[in-house]
DNA sequence: ATTATCTATAGATCTATAGATAATGC
DNA sequence: ATTATCTATAGATCTATAGATAATGC
């Protein structure tokens, strides 16, 4: 047993990024705390020293699970060139991001659970969801302020969607081409 | 209690419809047998005569959700002008479509949850999708089939994604905003 | 006689809590 | 003394089944 202020508060953030990974594997409903607990290294019974309820190791998890993206692109960019269009599309759209949802996008493993989940979730998300609009309109070219948010919108609304229709095919060719047709799409139209 | 072969087809048609409007508004697991039969007029106990098991109501309730969009062109054009590219955009990216999933496309609703399901389930969503690619297709002009197909899986993914991202935000002008935006951008790179 | 539906409940979860145990930290 | 974790379990679901009841249909 482990039980200082220090390790706690490593156990805490160790609960939490299980989660944050079960949670976009499974759904938000499925996992239980018991097997949660057990995965983290520890039994059911502690789990409410860390979080209040259920709920609230879920957007802990949720809020966790975001951001991924924007640290991905700093760490990408802080030891090599900076992040372009071209390599973001690429990184999104797939086979292994399609097939790793756990450590991918939060927003196209969970949307439609968040879409159902208590309004402080849905707050992060929007938080979330306009980040990667503004991330996504930094890399495009243009002076034009209006029209590189336009095209953020309709990027991340066709990254989410053909991931959403990737993964839920089971058809291997059809959702190869789902991937490859809109990753071309997008870089042929940004130019 | 009736009790006809006739009332129990009936029925049964009266729960997988139920299920099928409930399963895309709480989730494949948002709500229960009890529930779903109170729903439909009946008790739990009478369950297990019309399905083998839960997942075969899941897996009837998605089928028949399945085809709604089919069903709402043909019913459409049978009473007025042929379906349009830009008339079918504005039918799926609006506020009533946002804020009544249960009557609307299973595939935003549900994508996620099936992507987890079992491959009969995924079988069907991969027909589904098939179908709506091709009807999208079929909307688009010039003679250029596989450009066609290639903008169709393009417009499918957009419409998906941004029906996702719409519902996931608590903010209400960026989700008008994003279905607006993508619904512009569409119908703009269509002609 | 068969069967569609009902009431009641067994058995399996799952969340949350109670109380014991073994460390930390004053 | 405090507290992080443990074992054990209460209480609330939820799926599935058993047996009773009241219709249909031969």
């Amino acid at each position: 047993m482990g039980h200082s202020k220090a390790e706690k508060a490593k156990t805490h953030q160790r609960i939490v990024a299980k989660a944050a990974k079960r949670f976009r594997e499974e759904g938000l409903e499925g996992i239980g705390i018991a097997e949660l607990m057990k995965e983290a290294g520890l039994t059911v019974g502690g789990f409410y020293k860390h979080f209040n309820s259920r709920d609230a190791l879920v957007a802990e998890a949720v809020s966790s699970a975001f951001g991924t993206w924007k640290r991905q692109v700093d760490a990408a960019e802080s030891g090599g060139p900076p992040m372009s269009y071209a390599k973001l599309i690429d990184d999104y759209l797939n086979e292994a991001h399609r097939d790793n949802p756990g450590t991918g996008c939060a927003i196209s493993a969970l949307a439609e659970e968040i879409s159902r989940s208590d309004k402080r979730t849905r707050a992060l998300a929007s938080e979330e969801i306009r980040n990667n609009l503004q991330l996504i309109a930094g890399l495009l070219p243009g002076k034009d302020k209006r029209a590189a948010r336009s095209k953020a919108i309709m990027t991340y609304s066709a990254l989410v969607g053909a991931m959403s229709l990737a993964r839920a095919v089971s058809d291997e060719a059809l959702s190869r081409e789902i991937l490859k047709t809109v990753s071309e799409f997008l870089k042929k139209s940004a130019r």
